[in-house]
DNA sequence: TCAAAAGTGTTGGCCCTACACCCATGC
DNA sequence: GCATGGGTGTAGGGCCAACACTTTTGA
């Protein structure tokens, strides 16, 4: 079906069901063969990609509407979720929607509230919905054009997380259970836009306390086989709580 | 006049101004006398206080919104701004306009934007409005009760604040033109909510580069006449952008 | 002259940088 | 063996905490 009808035909429903003028959007990162993705979806027929979002039901808390929107999304529930920032800038759909009709829900001025999620890459199944053609992983270092202000919501999410490195620890939610230390310098390099001296960020991360080293290897690949670690998760919930880095 | 009569006359013309279901709070901190101060407003004839807040014109920015609302309330503008957070509980005003009409515009679900702001204690004049009898500034140190969930907001604003020493330089908008070491020591202690080393504070503080020391000293007081400094506005800025402690 | 506050000096330890050096592995 | 990447060692500098010392002021 074509998305003009499909629009059309939820609208009258969705003034029943959701808050007016409120969107959630959401900046889902995951880490796949060494590089940084995000998920996003194509309205169909459109040409540009938006990020994943939806609205507040009347009677939701915003933080449940979040998870349930990325759960639509992704069918995974209880993922590391951030609210960020919220958007709201009168122009920043401007003219998305011309041509429809003036009543139509998705045409309204949206006071959009943003929420970053770190979600383990191979236990996400993106799913499609009514209004989408498309919906899949796009590589951070290598991204298309973006619908209204989204490209603007990702960076943001982006250096939001950014400065959560420095007083957070990262890559729980991010990595496989057991991972090498260069996959996880490997991440913070690709988080932090630069490349970080090996040993110095071996022994940094090992000083928060919050891995284990195990007694395995990967092997298969050329070169010496990296050791593997895997996190202490009492430890590195503790971190998240207490914060990491050096504070006055 | 009472308050309720007050509301329900301007309940009707705010669902014409306004976006529904959406409000902005203020968390506005001032420095003086040696404590940090919380700008805070009592209905007319109720016994808890409330943080200063408003609501989002339709056809208005939110940012312009907290700038309109705050100007409102204490007659200065281009005041440092900071949103923080959203409080999107669907409880976290439950009850409170219990006995008024379901229609009147106050008694909505609401999804507040949490704001910060730094002002200089001495050029603000808090103003009261049409609904209030009371706008004053509270000593943090010394809280009185506070309607709905506004003291999780001042809590979470100090803490949003105390994360931003972190990487931020603070005290321009908050100390007058010239100040004392002791003074800037005192402003971090209090919203750090712990002494430090005298010092190790000074050398510290100096390193960043963002202060000049001029060639007087605040006499006066019994004992010893401290130094005055002022900030360097450049440095000040561009420390504000770049950020100051170590990163990765 | 004395107490209290402001300002400066000093010491040891830790972390950070940079780089050098080994080790393991596939070719 | 050799190139490549993984893991560890090390030397120098800076920041930090803690504490001691000096200076200045009003009473």
């Amino acid at each position: 079906m074509e998305l003009r009808q499909l629009l059309e035909e939820k609208s009258q429903q969705n003034y029943l069901i959701y808050l007016p003028n409120l969107s959630i959007d959401c900046v889902v990162f995951g880490f796949y063969n060494a590089s940084l993705k995000v998920l996003a979806v194509r309205l169909k027929g459109q040409s540009l990609w938006g990020l994943p979002g939806g609205y507040i039901q009347k009677e939701e808390d915003v933080d449940s509407a979040a998870n349930r929107i990325l759960q639509e999304r992704t069918g995974a529930a209880n993922i590391y979720l951030q609210q960020f920032r919220v958007f709201g800038n009168l122009n920043r759909s401007e003219g998305f929607f011309e041509g429809y009709p003036d009543d139509l829900w998705h045409k309204q001025r949206y006071v959009s509230i943003g929420y970053y999620a770190l979600v383990n890459f191979s236990e996400v199944n993106p799913v499609m919905d009514l209004f989408s053609d498309a919906c899949e992983w796009l590589d951070v270092q290598d991204l298309p054009e973006f619908m209204m202000d989204h490209r603007l919501i990702l960076d943001k999410a982006l250096s939001a997380l950014r400065k959560q490195l420095n007083y957070k620890p990262i890559g729980l939610s991010l990595l496989p259970e057991k991972f090498t230390m260069p996959e996880l310098k490997k991440l913070y390099e690709i988080i932090l836009g630069k490349t970080l001296n090996r040993g110095n960020f071996y022994r940094k991360i090992l000083r928060f306390g919050i891995l284990e080293k195990l007694n395995e290897s990967r092997k298969g690949g050329a070169h010496k086989a990296p050791d593997l670690y895997r996190f202490d998760h009492i430890r590195y919930k503790e971190a998240l709580k207490n914060g990491l880095q050096s504070e006055w």
